[in-house]
DNA sequence: AAAATTGATATCTTTTTGAGTATCAAAACA
DNA sequence: TGTTTTGATACTCAAAAAGATATCAATTTT
């Protein structure tokens, strides 16, 4: 990954993922061709300025340039701009609750404890938007769902365990496990 | 100009500007031709984001993907961090005082009306970091010179008469003439 | 007045991106 | 299970930027 690139590549794919946007998606909506912003994603691949503003466009970015000086607030401003979620904590409570009161016999005991220790590893790592996304996704499915089929909790079930995977291979940031989060929720996800 | 990069090139040419740097100086730290600045600067030439960051960097500015939302914010942070003036109002008065205290002969008495003229209109306008400099570098020699020399003399009132010049022709912002500045000084420029 | 600097242009070759397609394995889905 | 979607990768040709110089008029400096 080109190293003068990186951080601006990084951005454009959180940005992609956060609008839950393929990358044939963003090519649609951007015009740049989805072989493009592969090989920008992964390998920070150069490009042309009318190209980024294309691309940030079609997810709701702009191109600044902003002083050394002014970059620590402008991180603090951006946090607190983003889109988050109110107390993520009840967020997984709620979920195990939900887990708690799923009584198919359907379901293989073993499936559901290691599905519960993923969500307590998941619960103890700072939230992502993909990560609450899941589990604010899976804990109304539960609690609509009369009799939730196999199928649907199983696709669930994997989910959860690859976004622990994910999680527990990442590189972890130096920040503390667990940081206070206290922004009001923008509810943009799906059902 | 394209429409697209006019934003970037702007902010280019100001933070350069700003810096008191030439074109060949950026050049020189940047690595990026002369006459590549040139072309961006002016025409808001396409270019690739390497050569962008390349620019940045030598500015002491740094590429960044800002989220639409954000985007009010960070301006108010900007112009906080920025190099500003404190009291601009007395850095004009201080200069005509050091005007009237010139007693020169060799100076034509035109020339000095003529020159505290355009500091005047230069203080109804609000002050860009350009002309604040200008200022206080008239300001700092005219207290320091025993025998102020017409040449050096000349070369500020030419400078001045530019300023003057520059912002009468410029297109106004939509702000008021004359905001209250409050924030602190720096100092980076010249005695 | 002479010398140096600045920004704007021009020219030329090399390198890279852009755009359009196509393919493929892995994963998601039904 | 078979089908679709997704992201990664390959190849082409046309277009554009990079890079290296050089020139020039207008200032600026000495």
């Amino acid at each position: 990954m080109n190293p003068l690139t990186a951080h601006i590549a990084t951005a454009l794919k959180e940005a992609r993922e956060l609008k839950s946007l393929t990358q044939r998606g963003l090519s649609a909506r951007s015009g740049v061709p989805q072989a493009k912003i592969s090989r920008i994603e992964r390998e920070g691949a150069d490009m042309q300025i009318t190209t980024l503003i294309s691309l940030a466009r079609a997810l709701d970015l702009e191109v600044e340039l902003v002083p050394r000086k002014a970059l620590p607030a402008l991180e603090t401003i951006v946090r607190s701009t983003a889109t988050t979620w109110s107390d993520p904590g009840k967020r997984f409570r709620d979920l195990r609750q939900a887990l708690q009161n799923v009584t198919t016999p359907d379901i293989p005991s073993t499936t559901l404890e290691e599905l519960q220790s993923h969500i307590r590893m998941l619960a103890n790592f700072p939230p992502t938007a993909e990560v609450m996304a899941e589990v604010k996704s899976f804990t109304t499915w539960l609690s609509k769902a009369k009799s939730p089929d196999l199928a649907t909790f199983d696709r669930h079930a994997r989910e959860i365990k690859r976004l622990r995977n994910e999680l527990a291979h990442a590189r972890l940031p130096d920040s503390p496990p667990r940081p206070a989060y206290s922004l009001d929720d923008e509810d943009d996800d799906d059902a």
